[in-house]
RNA sequence: GUGGUUGUAGUUCAGUUGGUUAGAACGCUGGAUUGUGGUUCCAGAGGUCGCCGGUUCAAGUCCGGUCUACCACCCCA
């Protein structure tokens, strides 16, 4: 006996209502992604592993799955190398592709192969799946989609402030409550400049990006196990104490940075885009957070995460502005800013809020029930009929017992079964029937698409 | 990658200090009802107790390993 078939770990199969579900969340953002002069493209599912490589970090490299060459790649290893048994040195040998970890470095080497077809600056949207050998967790796999956008070749804040209103609007049409939280990597450059701890800097933002879930002393004692300073970490202490509403804050970071160019830059990049902010009249609140950070090192300017406020849950919607990012393929001096929806938790905010719609235009509005070859013939024009006027319909494809089909379309949650047998045939009528109410009606074929296309 | 919890019909779960033939509910199939689903009643099918090994006269139950899902780190969407 064959043994029961499974699928590899993190990974998931998707039903027709879970797949009738994710559609709504993409094609709304789809929707708006347009709605903004956005452009979608679509890479690989794999890449070579030379564009994947050192592009996450340290860790990110452990996270890619590897793909194994093909043919008789072994005996092209020489022995020494096997002796030594060091992955690190092997892998290359064995694998020379990667599943992609992102969208954002795919399309980094996208827009530098393809520079020359590109108008500048490039809207682009992209959804597609990611894979990462991450340990799965509830709402962590390891392949999940990805909804990004981008926009690359342009410095202007208006791209921040229109990523925003985006995000604005993807979730008022999704009617989640969300807060946008807003930073931007030049503060914090700024910060670990001013108390003397330059080099630190990835850490230090590790370190106050926690400050949310775990208490002040624990980040300073993380910091100090990292080597920062304790004159350094006294020095912080002010500025992660910082209150007050965004213009507030704003206000005491210009006297905290009045000896840090690049800080007083931050500032001014904050000050702009809230400017353009305040003119979009946004239905989502904002929050200057001085905390975060965001793992990602390849970010520069603007941060943004947003959070939900009717769930305790991560961020569902996160990014930033990334200075040079495509100059690691050759390109320098392109700016880019994108934010990345994360498809698989607004999934969760909305089945746990119940806000999917109960309408889908997925679902059959109309069954004709089989009872003959006859009756086939009788109702097929019909059936055809409704379907160029774009109702979902079918026939039941043979004619089993009235039972059978009639739990076949209870089950379908078919609103509308057509019956039609001799005697409606000899009216030259059908029965229609409401699966919800239970009433029968007997009409013609032009009440019955009439009906149909009203319900 | 580190540490922990878990696994019994399709699903959710019972299963005594280790002791004959492993149970229930829901679901599924058929019937009551040859042109009527959701409610009801009757009958039936369905399990290598995650997998591999060990201890024992005897293992669903104890031990080791492994896989899976989940939880806390790490990191992240």
């Amino acid at each position: 006996m064959a043994q029961k078939p499974s699928i590899p770990k993190g990974t998931r199969d998707f039903s027709p209502v879970e797949v009738v579900k994710r559609n709504y969340i993409f094609d709304t953002i789809k929707e708006v992604f347009r709605l903004y002069g956005f452009q979608p493209i679509e890479t690989p599912a794999m890449e070579n592993l030379s564009t994947l490589m050192g592009k996450y970090g340290e860790e990110g490299d452990k996270l890619l799955f590897k793909i194994l060459n093909s043919g008789d790649f072994m005996s092209k290893v020489p022995y020494e190398l096997l002796d030594e048994k060091d992955s690190n040195k092997l892998t290359p040998k064995l694998s020379e592709k990667g599943l992609r970890y992102d969208l954002t470095v795919p399309f980094a080497r996208f827009v530098v192969q393809h520079q020359n077809e590109i108008t500048f600056p490039f809207r682009r949207y992209q959804i597609q799946p990611v894979w990462r050998a991450d340990r799965p967790q509830k709402g962590r796999y390891r392949e999940f989609f990805q909804c990004d956008v981008d926009v690359i070749g342009s410095d202007s804040l208006l791209n921040e402030a229109e990523l925003v209103q985006i995000v604005d609007d993807i979730f008022t049409r999704l009617k989640i409550n969300t807060v946008v939280k807003l930073n931007n990597r030049k503060i914090l450059a700024g910060i670990a400049e001013i108390i003397g701890e330059n080099e630190r800097l990835t850490d230090i933002t590790v370190a106050i990006d926690k400050l949310e879930k775990i208490s002040l002393e624990k980040v300073n004692q993380e910091l100090a196990e990292k080597g920062v300073s304790a004159e350094a970490i006294e020095k912080l202490q002010p500025i992660l104490a910082l209150k007050g509403d965004t213009s507030e804050k704003i206000n005491q970071l210009e006297t905290i940075f009045a000896n840090s160019e690049i800080g007083m830059k931050g500032v001014n990049e904050l000050q702009m885009l809230f400017g353009y902010l305040e003119r979009m009249e946004l239905k989502t609140e904002l929050e200057l957070d001085l905390t975060l950070a965001r793992g990602l090192n390849y970010y520069t300017g603007a941060i943004i995460e947003v959070k939900t406020k009717d769930m305790d849950m991560g961020s569902i919607c996160g990014g930033g502005r990334y200075d040079d990012l495509t100059g690691i393929f050759g390109l320098p001096g392109v700016s880019g800013v994108g934010v990345s929806f994360g498809a698989e938790r607004i999934y969760d905010v909305l089945e746990h809020l119940n806000l999917f719609p109960q309408e889908s235009a997925e679902i059959t509005k109309v069954l004709f029930v089989n009872f003959g070859e006859k009756e086939e013939a009788y109702c097929l024009p019909v059936l055809a009929k409704l379907r160029k006027s774009g109702i979902n319909s079918e026939i039941f494809p043979e004619s089993a017992k009235m039972k059978k089909q009639m739990i076949y379309a209870n089950k379908k949650e078919i609103p509308i079964v057509v019956l039609a047998g001799e005697s409606e045939m000899a009216e030259q009528k059908f029965t229609l029937k409401n699966m919800e109410s239970g009433e029968q009606f007997l009409v013609t074929s032009e009440e019955l698409i009439k009906i149909v296309s009203r319900s």
